[in-house]
RNA sequence: GUCCUUGUAGCUCAGUUGGAUAGAGCAACAGCCUUCUAAGCUGUGGGUCAGGCGUUCGAAUCGCCUCAAGGACACCA
């Protein structure tokens, strides 16, 4: 049981005691932000004292007269009606044992039972290499799920592959224009059309494969060089994530998805919210959450994206997820809604989707914002970015930050190796407990009342936060509050290490003590960094 | 025009869901290595929380209005 927990039970007992019954979470214990207010801090009494028109003072006084001091040292009223908690050494050092033993698996929450979350992130058309927009979306995707289980949530991770519209179709013709190129011969490459290398690459293979079989003009052969294309494309893709650190479950073709009548089904038992109109088909989605109805077969008999997706989505619920997160760019905010109105419209609460949307990423370069454009082939890409700062800044970069918030890539500060990038710091700070523990023939032991300076106060505090930030983090959807964990966590351990001196010959009990301290905090530093995909090196 | 997101120090961002004197990191300046890694630490300066009105014991946080930036409003994906 962590410090917050154990002040909400004693608060809630408390209050039983003299007859005000509460919701579990109207009471908040925060920590104090200064230390002449404690360790941590409780409002309730104020809050009490607004709804049973009472003074807040004596509320709160009240409350200190009953409740169990056990573990605290002081519990004084101050200002307007706070209730400041001073612990006991004995209760803050609490935490160090409590790491040690449960070592990696320290934070994990309790199992969340009948939950399912489908995560769905990247879902990238396989028709060209991963920018930087499907980095965040990679990024913030991945820790998220790593998050999540960690809180105590089942998670499927998902990936959504269009492998049926026409964008796989511009892939095959561009892929078919290049293989034509080999034998000099012209095929027009589509407007439309991908123009980047790696379709010059593929082509090549293509080439190695087939030889000069598929160099007749005719149409027929598209299905060849659309396949060939996009198993290749996604292929790299794969790789590409996987070097990432970024890993699924589940990977969902559209292909697959809409096989035999599943679309016809799928109109039959939607067909109350289903009608035409100037030739096309429409669905009523103004009648749930939407602004206007929106299309799902165009009038020349194609399917919108949107009318599988749905399929889709359903497939998804029908594999008992209770919760569907998207990680989608922000460009697709109109969607929200439609796709909403479409699960409601089979029974399901507006909320089993939720959907995380990500801000663009500007990319900048000598002050001014560069364009990207996929099918001209010049964005940045996602490999080599990685190759220029390392998979530990990309990422901690991309997830650093509310997904909600525009980011600025500032290509300069990216591509040089910089020191002013907060990665290292944690990094560095881990390395250098690391480095202390290796050093020392000292043994690890629990005289914990030796631990008495501010800076191993602080630390042991910080330790016993982490618990409600993996909680937090997961709840809100919000990885970069991790990030910030980590960031004071590492603050926390460089102050200490720049203050005390940690092995010292002559004094073994406290550098045995201080040896568990920091042994605590590299485990909660690499434990932090998992989560976000980062790695903890040993030595730098 | 409607909807979404954002607006906090020179820059990049936090701000524990309404709490106490608004915080970090860069950048600037001044210090700290004979001792476990100076990729670090300590200190200084830096603020109309975009602006206004309201809600209440109390607002950066909640509500309304205004301003600014970006995005979405397809028989595109």
């Amino acid at each position: 049981m962590y410090n917050e927990e154990l002040l909400h039970k004693k608060l809630r007992f408390a209050l039983q005691k003299i007859d005000i019954d509460v919701k579990e979470d109207f009471i908040i214990i925060e920590a104090a932000k200064d230390k002449i207010h404690g360790d941590y801090a409780s409002n309730i009494a104020m809050k009490l004292a607004s709804k049973l028109k009472t003074n807040p003072r004596a509320l709160a006084q009240q409350i200190i007269d009953s409740i169990d001091k056990e573990g605290l040292d002081k519990i004084e009223i101050a200002g307007p009606g706070f209730i400041n908690f001073f612990m006991s050494n004995e209760i803050l050092s609490n935490v160090i044992d409590r790491v040690l033993n449960t070592n990696d698996s320290f934070g994990t929450g309790d199992k969340k039972t009948g939950k399912l979350i489908n995560l769905e992130y990247v879902s990238a058309n396989p028709t060209g290499d991963l920018h930087l927009g499907h980095a965040r979306g990679a990024a913030i995707g991945d820790s998220l799920a790593r998050i999540l289980k960690k809180a105590g949530y089942s998670v499927i991770r998902e990936y959504y592959v269009n492998d049926a519209g026409a964008q796989i179709l511009h892939l095959g013709e561009s892929l078919k224009a290049r293989y034509f190129e080999l034998y000099d011969k012209k095929y027009d490459l589509p407007e439309d059309g991908y123009q980047g290398e790696d379709i010059i690459e593929i082509a090549k293979q293509f080439k190695s494969k087939y030889g000069d079989k598929y160099l007749e003009e005719s149409d027929e052969n598209i299905e060849i060089f659309k396949e060939f294309g996009m198993e290749k494309e996604l292929d790299k893709l794969k790789n590409d994530l996987n070097e990432f650190r970024v890993n699924f479950d589940v990977f969902s073709f559209e292909t697959t998805i809409r096989q035999g009548n599943v679309l016809t089904n799928l109109a039959n038992t939607m067909k109350d919210y289903i009608y035409k109109k100037d030739g096309a088909t429409y669905l009523a989605t103004s009648k749930f959450v939407d602004d206007k109805d929106r299309v799902i077969i165009k009038s020349n008999g194609e399917a919108t994206y949107f009318w599988p997706d749905i399929a889709y989505h359903l497939n998804k619920l029908s594999r008992k997820a209770t919760n569907l997160i998207d990680v989608l760019g922000a460009d697709h905010h109109g969607y929200i809604n439609r796709m909403k109105s479409a699960l409601m419209m089979n029974g399901y609460r507006e909320e089993s989707l939720e959907v995380e949307l990500i801000q663009m990423v500007r990319i900048v370069k000598d002050g001014e914002e560069v364009k990207m454009s996929k099918r001209l082939g010049n964005a940045i890409k996602l490999r080599d970015l990685v190759q220029e700062v390392g998979i530990d800044a990309v990422r901690y970069f991309f997830v650093s930050r509310d997904a909600a918030t525009h980011l600025d890539f500032d290509l300069e500060l990216a591509l040089s190796q910089s020191s002013s990038n907060p990665v290292f710091y944690a990094q560095y700070a881990y390395a250098r407990m690391n480095n202390v523990l290796s050093l020392s023939t000292i043994p690890l032991n629990d005289k914990y009342n030796l631990l008495i300076d501010e800076t191993e106060f602080s630390l042991m505090k910080s330790l016993s936060e982490y618990d409600k930030i993996v909680q937090d983090a997961a709840k809100e959807r919000a990885p970069y509050k991790i990030c910030n964990y980590i960031q004071k966590l590492s603050g926390y351990v460089h102050e200490f290490y720049a203050k005390c001196r940690i092995l010292d010959v002559n004094n073994v009990d406290l550098t045995g003590a201080r040896l568990s301290l920091i042994k605590a905090c590299s485990i909660v530093i690499k434990n932090a960094l998992e989560l976000i995909g980062v790695s903890a090196p040993e030595k730098m």
